[in-house]
DNA sequence: GATGAATGAGAATTCATTCAT
DNA sequence: AATGAATGAATTCTCATTCAT
């Protein structure tokens, strides 16, 4: 009877917990060998050696090699999304919730280092393997953030001459960044500490506002704009 | 000596003009590719097809297809990346170093899409093919951020307070996820007038200073430091 | 003697009813799955499944894959030409025994279209899984045309100068091609209806005899016998 | 600019002659192994080996697997029929016709025993791989016969009361068992020599017509039909 | 006896790279 | 220099068979 697959089991949460066990076993091995190695790289029986199991093993519990991957955003990465949102909502104020999104992004990708390095690089493909699962994750962290800034004009923290999709990605992009260097300098430090700066960063900017010379919002002459002046 | 290659020529530039158009033509070719495929699904043969030659004549040109990508760094976009360091020179205050910073990214960017795009999603990836060559760009970048931050320090228009690393990172992280959902919105928008508004967020970021209450920069208490509180 | 595979019981027919059972489950869950996939396309749980049990049950009733075709034969198929031999030996001339003989065939094949199918198909290998059933079977269909047409020679309804060995596979032939038409015209019309006027076919032929122009029996010139003469 | 395949070329006959010379190569070592070992039993690397290619020659020259038969038929076995059309059309009356198809069929076929095997034992599989081509070359054949029982009974010299639907098959069906036969003793006797006793009995059939009893063509008692008698 | 998860050998196919022309 | 046919190593995936429960 049986097809000799799981995996849809797993889809729909029927997995006996024996099974489940092996299935994250596989999952995370994966996500281990994709973080040293990055998907393409790396192979199915890198990925069945290091979960112990055999080659053939992988396909009960995934469709193919990019159902991992799938997965991976489906089952692992969006459990973590869905923790931020659960953060953010304890608190009341803008700034608070901004913090602690900030703080719990940066504490759990530093606490699943393998899931932070796979998320980064296979998030910013253009043709990504798991389109679907990546634009749902997104829009999660991207609706946090709406509410969030919009919580803050309300109650006056923060500025109302925003525009919104710009915001999204300025902070997205602030942290994201942040994560990938620390990635990229093998979590020699704790990023964790990053947190409450950058936050800072993001709510102050880097300007000395009102300080000494108040930062003069000069814009680019307009005929600068069509065409950058190589002079 | 047979040579039955001149990848190394390339290197140092003793190309020859009729060659040189080859070489860039071949460049140009994989880039187109790459961005629309990604560099592990697109193959040579592929290459050899976008640029009207046999896939042999590419390894007279290039080592092999991963030397394709490191020359992607090492000649085209680390041309892009001077141009922005003689922007930057070409203006004297540190906010209007930043403003052009910023401008020349993300012109230079909308104006080679396929680079944005390969640059974007092969310098996010951790095991990198070109590691040494991103590794130079990003050392380059992260130096005129360096530098026109310190002026600003200097001048009085930048916080004193500023983590130079971390700020690096928060105006790269903030520019580069501007230029990702840009392309993975298929550039339907125009991407250099996101300039100013990025500037801006950058300089003063996102708090309503000094207007209603001013942001008091609450840090999370010591305890949740170490362990996020999941209260 | 922790028999953990009956088979060989089977083949002996020693197996308990109840087993019987289970065993002709399989078996005709096999024909049936061979019939529409083919024998190589059919997987093993593809079997289990069409017959309601586990993958492995399989081979506690069949040593392999292969061992389902040759039982198939043994078991199934064999019984059916047997029944050929029972139907011709009820009567007594060569003709109304040939008649009675592509009759039954006809009507056995249309009524279990699995085995048909499976049969047609397997039995035109060369390397042949069931190698030893199918000359066992193949044989006693033989043995039945030789002695029916050897029956009509005695008694003067058949003719007496044909070479036996030809005639065996003439009307086998001839038979065989009208049930694989049927079948791949998915059965379709009524395959028994054809069995009269092929039997007609067989003892007639097509040639207009002693009618019009009696068929000279002219045979090709000899120096095209060895070599067909493309003029 | 390669593709790395050569196959659609064939397909529409624009090889160089050294590259024909390969193509025809591969699929004589393919149609050798296919006769030895079945097609599915066969592996690309057996070919391969026949060949005296590597692997991944093969498939320069053919889409896949399935393609290597689809174009024996398309290329090799199509040739061959074409080649009974033309033999067919030398002669005027339809039973010289009849007698030169079936010298040419057992003459072809005796003298290509690779591909007679491979003929007969994919030809009945009723999930074919190669449906389309099949079809195409029994209609040749069929059509061939329709046309020369037809002429037949023009001329008086073929019975008019014939379906022609089912002599095609009688026809078809003694010849290729006839084959059969031949190839499963391995070829040990001279196919071409039954050419002449078996259109003999196609033609007049193995009846004694008008010598002692004249075949009273008794048909079953009505009964009898729908239900064969198992007294 | 029955089960079905696990195994791993085996097969098809791809594609970077070479090299004779 | 340029070509592109040929190569064969490498990889994904399938599925018959086993065996612990």
């Amino acid at each position: 009877m049986s097809i000799h697959s799981l995996w849809y089991k797993r889809r729909f949460h029927i997995g006996t917990p024996k099974n489940m066990e092996k299935y994250e076993r596989i999952l995370n091995a994966a996500i281990k060998v994709f973080a040293e190695q990055g998907f393409h790289q790396s192979t199915v029986s890198q990925i069945a050696g290091e979960a112990g199991v055999a080659d053939g093993t992988i396909y009960l519990y995934f469709k193919n090699k990019d159902d991992i991957l799938v997965q991976f955003y489906e089952f692992k990465t969006s459990q973590v999304f869905q923790r931020f949102r659960k953060e953010v909502d304890k608190v009341d104020t803008a700034v608070e919730k901004l913090r602690r999104l900030i703080y719990t992004h940066l504490y759990e990708f530093q606490n699943d280092r393998h899931m932070a390095i796979v998320f980064q690089a296979e998030t910013h493909q253009k043709k990504r393997l798991a389109g679907e699962q990546i634009r749902k994750i997104s829009k999660l962290y991207r609706d946090i953030i709406s509410e969030l800034v919009e919580l803050g004009q309300e109650d006056g923290t923060m500025r109302r001459d925003l525009y919104l999709g710009l915001v999204k990605r300025f902070i997205n992009g602030a942290i994201d960044e942040v994560i990938n260097s620390w990635i990229h300098t093998d979590g020699s430090y704790d990023l964790v500490s990053m947190a409450d700066p950058l936050a800072d960063l993001i709510i102050r900017g880097i300007g000395n506002h009102g300080v000494a010379s108040p930062v003069k919002v000069r814009h680019l002459p307009k005929e600068q704009k069509g065409n950058p002046v190589i002079t």
